[in-house]
DNA sequence: CGCCTGACTGAGG
DNA sequence: CCCTCAGCCAGGC
């Protein structure tokens, strides 16, 4: 079918995705929603998705970190910890403003990649 | 138009 | 581990 979705539809579709215990980057999240470069309009739109959620369904914008691992957020915002309690809750371990990707990095199925983010 | 600013990234030193 | 820098791209002015 044609694909008519806009890329914000397309990047919160991925971020959903995202299981829990797991975290991704927001490049990652750029490339799996055909959107190569753009991981600065990843962040961009996670700023805008609505409290109460999207379709429904929450987005777990909070599981979306810098490729290193960092919490994007100035230490001690709002945000950063808001953040920083939703991953401890899901029991992803961080250590000050990181996380290990090694550990916890979020590595899509061929299955997945192929009948559900194939954008 | 140009110039600046981001929830960014990878390469180099 | 730190810092700098060049790319990146949507928006605002």
């Amino acid at each position: 079918m044609i694909n008519e979705l806009s890329s914000q539809q397309k990047i919160w579709l991925v971020v959903q995705s995202i299981p829990a215990g797991k975290v991704s980057s927001y490049g990652q999240i750029a490339d799996l929603a055909g959107l190569p470069g753009r991981a600065r309009l990843v962040g961009k739109v996670l700023g805008m998705v609505p409290e109460s959620g999207f379709n429904g369904s929450e987005v777990p914008w909070y599981r979306v970190l810098r490729a290193s691992g960092q919490i994007a957020f100035p230490v001690a915002s709002d945000h950063y910890n808001r953040q920083r309690a939703h991953l401890l809750d899901e029991g992803v371990m961080v250590k000050g403003r990181t996380v290990s990707m090694k550990k916890y990095a979020w590595q899509p199925s061929l299955d997945e990649l192929m009948f559900k983010l194939s954008f």
